[in-house]
DNA sequence: GTGAAAGCGCTAACAG
DNA sequence: CTGTTAGCGCTTTCAC
């Protein structure tokens, strides 16, 4: 009943164990298993047999410790529920993929509270850039950004200030643009519905430009509609029949995002309305999850994607301009009338 | 011109930094910051302002190289794409909140290959435990689960042997349950459309299921379709158009998934198709998006939030049962039948 | 209640 | 091409 010499199975296993059962160095052990400066191949074969044979898994948080380097991109979003931000996320992933860089995703449930924390934690870990929604920050977590000394993305909106790198598009604009089409095709009468997230800032700022090109046409909203929680085309289908039955005379629904436009406009063709004759409805952000409705929702193309890899790339050095500062990339985004804006 | 006394801006601070602007020794600073072991209020007080000034942001690299623990949980999911995996993630976030433990999030595109790359990257980070999706991983990925010596849940399936512990639904069954109440309900003629993915083989055991219980009752599939990629929405009605052309006189159609199945409920209703009474439809999933149909889609709860909640309960050390071996947790899901299977 | 010393597992920098 | 030495920034352990 000796003991037997493996000292204890649960312990992790160490550069130290393949360095013993291989014969070779640590250090060259490390170097074979990095790829890093020349080791000969039979000395390289001899260490990846014994790596394999005894399965072994380096541990990164040694090595990120000593060589002070860490090949994580911290990404922060208001929340995974609602398709736009993993599309960001798929754009990000891709363009990391051949950089060494992984990304590492925290979610702020559209909270500055939450976003400080998981900013904090994410920080601590030392990671090689940050790509974060919106430009609106606690004062605690804009002195984080400013002074963690790596590269910050802050993505999705332009309209302000940004800390280093920007990449989006200007929601304000985006807003004034829906408007500007809407009145061309003859809509006058008009009612908003959205969420009611005060933290949602692009939302916000949507209405606001929305609400200032009408104003310039002599128009205003004639009434507005807000919600939170529950499903999106539900809701949408709610709140079109509520503002509907309020103003039987609107002509045109403008909606805070897609989803809950589909769920007006299920209820517009449930109910026989004729859109676009009689009512127009609009959304925003270009969903693909659309594309099976049977009338193409109006809507405005975000450029998810493009932020997410444009982003990316920042982070990984791949647009290295000289400024001084960071990068500032405006995209601007495409209108689609669909079927539910009525032609000119 | 002298060089000012702070070395260099950029550098992160360090312990050194808090314990010299505050004059108190690394270990009670770190004491403070950890909250561990008793400090006095005065000196607490001290180092709490001068890391507040400072900006200190502790390294969690060498915390957790010092300390061998890491307050990481890796979570491995085939996608982000289509709400299911997000809600399971809602899941193991809210279970974790109080625990101080973390998760990360690794998507592999339903492809085993890249699972092994996934898990490899984040073992090598040390986690405290793991929870992947699926029963079914490559040798390596078996063998690296296996030596990690931290406590690993699979989830979503049951059907079939657990690594260590499992929390899921029996998708074999799942497909048994949904024939059987079709066949109750007087259909006969059934048509079966889903994902080409080879590798999500929780879709294959529902549909072996399905067969199995159509074999039984001296039935089988007419017809069956299969995609992959794209709008599932649109793929769902154009799916749904192509078969019911090929065979007209199906009387009911078993969709992989909700979104699909949504899809082809609007084309059906598009054609003014008698739901349920010529035909009938059913998906899987239970997707709260599908409230705002114009029908309820008929469906199958498949516990998405439970068994992400129940994972990350295990892997906190909330449920210690005193088990050799891992949990097991079989959740049963609720059919529901909606608008679009006939009663009986 | 506080501090000093000794590593955690790895890699940078240098020697040979 | 390979090995040796000295840390990375923190926490453990043990003194005081």
């Amino acid at each position: 009943m000796s003991r037997p010499p493996t000292p204890d199975p649960r312990r992790p296993l160490t550069l130290r164990d393949v360095s013993e059962a291989s014969g070779v160095s640590e250090m060259t052990v490390s170097r074979v298993l990095r790829n890093r400066g020349d080791v000969s191949p039979a000395t390289r074969d001899r260490v990846i047999e014994a790596a394999k044979r005894l399965g072994y898994v380096p541990n990164k948080i040694a090595g990120a410790l000593a060589s002070q380097r860490v090949n994580l991109v911290a990404v922060i979003i208001p929340s995974l529920g609602n398709m736009v931000f993993p599309e960001v996320l798929a754009g990000i992933s891709d363009a990391l993929d051949d950089t060494g860089l992984q990304p590492v995703v925290g979610v702020t449930n559209y909270s500055a509270e939450r976003e400080e924390a998981v900013l904090y934690e994410m920080l601590s870990w030392r990671p090689t850039g940050v790509i974060l929604a919106g430009l609106e920050h606690s004062d605690a977590s804009r002195a984080m950004l400013e002074n963690a000394g790596i590269p910050i993305v802050e993505i999705m909106d332009v309209d302000g200030p940004a800390i280093d790198s920007n990449v989006g598009i200007s929601h304000h604009r985006a807003g004034r643009q829906m408007a500007e089409a809407i009145i061309a095709a003859g809509y006058r009468r008009i009612g908003f519905l959205g969420t009611m997230m005060p933290d949602d800032h692009r939302a916000r700022k949507r209405l606001a430009g929305f609400r200032e090109a009408l104003g310039e046409a002599g128009l205003s909203l004639v009434d507005t509609e807000f919600y939170s929680g529950g499903s999106a085309l539900l809701k949408g289908r709610e709140m079109t029949e509520a503002m509907l039955t309020r103003n039987p005379d609107l002509d045109f629904l403008y909606y805070s995002n897609d989803m809950i436009g589909a769920g007006g406009l299920l209820y517009c063709l449930d109910k026989g309305i004729d859109v676009p004759g009689r009512l127009g409805l609009a959304g925003f952000n270009g969903v693909e999850l659309l594309d099976g409705l049977p009338r193409r929702l109006a809507t405005m193309d975000a450029c998810r994607r493009e932020i997410g890899e444009i982003a990316a790339q920042i982070i990984a050095g791949k647009r290295q301009s000289d400024l001084i500062g960071g990068e500032r990339v405006e995209l601007t985004p495409k209108l689609q009338k669909g079927d539910t804006i009525r032609a000119v």
